[in-house]
DNA sequence: AATTCATTTCAATAATTATTGAAATATGAA
DNA sequence: TTCATATTTCAATAATTATTGAAATGAATT
């Protein structure tokens, strides 16, 4: 992780529709949501939700399948647990704090 | 923390000045630095960096402490970690993944 | 191959955020 | 109380980001 693939992935979590995106997507983990789903949960139109993931994809905060006639969307964890890495690195000058260990999800 | 204090806190983050700074905070931990100081290191001008502190500050990520001339700022690691679990709260439908577990750093 | 449903793209506009430099405030020292 | 240093505020401008609705694409069904 360096400065600005870490800003682009702040970025991509700093609003409010994105934020419920995302965080929806945590919930739903591995099964994952289609864009239509979202689209109806976060209560906004298809073009900006398309605008909105594809911000979300370039940062690689998450991946998409094709399946069938839906694009299946999935949060990507280990992007995410670089950037909380990345945001404690060298904590507090060094001194015992078990910052590199957080995850935000297992599995 | 609740949706706006979430996408405030992450936008506080999502810049590269602003992170340049709170990376630094993190890692300077209870002892702070003070405003010309990381002037120099993050490389902006005077009103630039008052400017980003001061988004800092409303998104309650950092506090500051006069210390005679000086304004010494702070990272703030409580709201830090309130963000991180707000992340990953319900991560993936329950299962057994310890989200709510990590932290920035326990100092 | 025509139709329907799911999603993305595009261009125009609106809204928000960042930068600059000058001026103001606030603290401590001479 | 004057001076120098540290920091913040302000107004103007520049740059970036979000929203809208219409049109385009892509994948299955008839």
């Amino acid at each position: 992780m360096n400065i600005s693939s870490a800003v682009q992935a702040l970025s991509a979590l700093a609003q409010e529709q994105r934020l419920n995106i995302f965080r929806a997507l945590v919930q739903a983990g591995s099964e994952g949501i289609n864009a239509g789903r979202m689209s109806e949960m976060i209560g906004s139109s298809p073009s900006a939700l398309s605008f909105h993931l594809k911000s979300m994809l370039e940062a690689k905060l998450i991946s998409y399948e094709q399946k069938g006639r839906f694009v299946i969307y999935q949060a990507n964890f280990a992007v995410m647990n670089q950037l909380l890495a990345y945001l404690s690195e060298n904590c507090c000058q060094g001194t015992s704090c078990d910052a590199e260990q957080f995850n935000i999800c297992r599995t």
